[in-house]
Order: C-alpha cells, then structure tokens, then sequence
DNA sequence: AAATCTTACGGGTGACGTAACGATC
DNA sequence: GATCGTTACGTCACCCGTAAGATTT
C-alpha cells in the first residue's frame, strides 16, 4: 500500500464516480480502477459497493475513509514540520532566547 | 512521496547505516541510497548529515523521524480498522441494541 | 443507446541490482 | 586498504492510456 492508493480512494470516495475522480486525478478510469481494486485486495475487504449510477462506501470504506485522509493530512504536516525545523533551527519557537543577543 | 519513501527512511534513521537498514529492507545500497537523497528533495531539507561511519539525522530529520513513524503505525491501524469494520459488521460495538431481538 | 465500472493489451517511467567511483579512516 | 555512501548504467516491474467488454437504466 503506497500513498496514492490513498489519495486516489479519497477521490473515488467523495465523487463516488470513478470517471469524476480520474478527471479530478487528471487521470483515466481504467487505471483509477485497477489501484482501487489492488487497495481493496490489500486491505482485505471490499471499500466499495459497485452499482450503476457510481459506488457507495461500505462500512469498511467509510473507516478507512476517515483514517487516509487522516494520513494524508499528516503527511503533509511531516513534511511542513520538518521544514520548518530545518529553517527556525529547532524545537516549537521561543519567542526569544534567555540573553539573547537578539 | 511515497509510504516507501517513509519506511526506507526509517530504516536508515533507525540504522544509521544505509548498508545494514538496506539489509533489513531486503534491498540493495544504491536504491536505498537513492531513495532517500529523493525523499530529502521532495521534503526539501536534508534530513542526514552524512558521514564516515554512517549518517547522523538532522534537526529536520529527527522532526520527521516521529512523523513518519507515526504514519506508518497508522497507516497499519488503517488496514485492521477496515477489516474490523467488514467483520463487526460497523461502529464502535454497542453491547446490545435497545429493543433488539439479539 | 448512454452511462457506469471492468478486463485486455502495449508502452514508458522509474525502482531495483550490479558494477564502478569517491571519500574517509 | 577497508568501509562507508554515491554515481552510472542496464533490466524489469508496474503504472498508465487506449481499446474493447459487461451490465444496468
């Protein structure tokens, strides 16, 4: 399981139409289609009831729903926070250091 | 970025050794190697110090070690929540429904 | 037939392994 | 020279796009 799985299952998720979700992914559905079939394989159950007029998260999908944007979000905040860390030295800043010159 | 990314960087933060963390990965150096000089592009920081003996993290690094760590143990907690869902059939378990038959 | 998701099939990117290199003790 | 990490280079997997299929309204 990689990050895109993840991403791209959050699409599907929301536009609960694989065909929207490959647009919004500038993407093509085939593919969108295979990854969400390999992600279900991996997780082990199915995330989604197939039917026509798009797809409805089963329970399972809607817990895992909530956990891959959780890490998504977080992904993101690992890397902001570790630029932050690299810039500002370290360590949530201090306002000033005791006996700082500055 | 990629899960892979997080997990290969772990290995080497947990190592301190690209050898010994490609190793336990089942990979060879120069990928590993690789990866994580991509890892630290895409983050936009290095994340090692790199030297003989081995590599020391970064302020940056070390930032990014918790989170990555924590991405990865949730990204596991994704999975079993999942299957636990398809299994209790949904929710937290309530111990019986009001009025239920069973 | 129009819309949906899926399966089949080829092509290209990129992750990997082997080999060669550079640097430090 | 032994042991690090890195660069170079060829191979193979796999992700993607196009085309064709199955199903439902």
């Amino acid at each position: 399981m990689e990050l895109r799985h993840l991403r791209y299952f959050v699409a599907v998720a929301e536009e609960l139409n694989v065909r929207q979700a490959a647009t919004r992914l500038h993407l093509s559905q085939p593919p969108l289609s295979r990854q969400i079939h390999d992600l279900e394989e991996e997780v082990g159950t199915k995330l989604f009831v197939r039917s026509q007029s798009g797809m409805r998260l089963t329970e399972a999908g809607r817990t895992f729903l909530k956990e891959a944007r959780s890490i998504l979000a977080q992904s993101q905040r690992a890397v902001q926070l570790a630029q932050a860390a690299s810039r500002g030295g370290s360590r949530p800043p201090r306002y000033r250091l005791r006996g700082g010159r500055f």
